[in-house]
DNA sequence: CGGACGATTCTCT
DNA sequence: GAGAATCGTCCGG
């Protein structure tokens, strides 16, 4: 596609310091930024349109409630600016680490809109309207090649990393999504999206 | 080592 | 909007 050229010498991945802005205010200023993941098949980018929160010990969805600490949730005790990712349900959704080293919060993505590499992200989808492509956080780890291997890089780093993108007109925010089960943090108004933007998984 | 369980997606109806 | 697919992780025995 035309804007491909711009990937990858342009952009500088943020510094560590932007990931250490509070959990909540940091899910809001992900919003527009860019996602880029390099591969040996190509370079794919998309613009952060709707992440999530999970605030750690207190917050019953997130994976680190009650300082639950396993193989799995490690990362989220360190330092941030690292990325989590997990398998759920045979996909692969990814995460930012926040906060600090003892504390485990972290934000998950859960949509982007395709930027850079779209030729890549249409074969590795195999579905023809772009609109399919990374409008859910399953759909959008597969679309930029982002596995299990990425569990515990540095974001301030190659070939995964985010940069500046663009500022978001307005901001709307709701419950999170696929938490029913997590008593009354399944109300939290934790998830937040671009307002209007086509590629957020749910109108709500 | 077996079984239960999802921060999902896709395919219907 | 409901139901199936499907598999890594975690925990109990």
């Amino acid at each position: 596609m035309s804007n491909d050229f711009i990937i990858p010498f342009s952009f500088q991945p943020l510094p560590q310091s932007f990931y250490t802005q509070p959990t909540l205010e940091l899910a809001k200023s992900l919003l527009g930024c860019l996602l880029v993941n390099e591969t040996e098949s190509g370079t794919a980018s998309g613009f952060i349109v709707e992440t999530e929160a999970y605030m750690g010990p207190e917050d019953q969805a997130a994976h680190s409630f009650n300082n639950r600490r396993t193989k799995r949730t490690e990362i989220m005790f360190g330092p941030a600016g690292h990325v989590y990712t997990y398998v759920m349900h045979t996909h692969c959704l990814v995460n930012v680490v926040s906060s600090t080293i003892e504390k485990p919060e972290a934000i998950l993505i859960r949509a982007v809109e395709p930027f850079s590499g779209k030729e890549l992200m249409k074969e590795r989808r195999k579905v023809d309207h772009i609109k399919n492509w990374t409008n859910g956080p399953g759909k959008l780890t597969k679309a930029l090649g982002i596995t299990m291997s990425s569990y515990g890089h540095l974001l301030t780093e190659r070939p995964l990393f985010i940069t500046e993108g663009f500022t978001p007109a307005n901001i709307s925010s709701g419950p999170r999504i696929g938490i029913d089960n997590s008593g009354e943090a399944k109300d939290y108004p934790w998830r937040f999206w671009v307002t209007g933007n086509p590629f957020v998984s749910k109108s709500r």
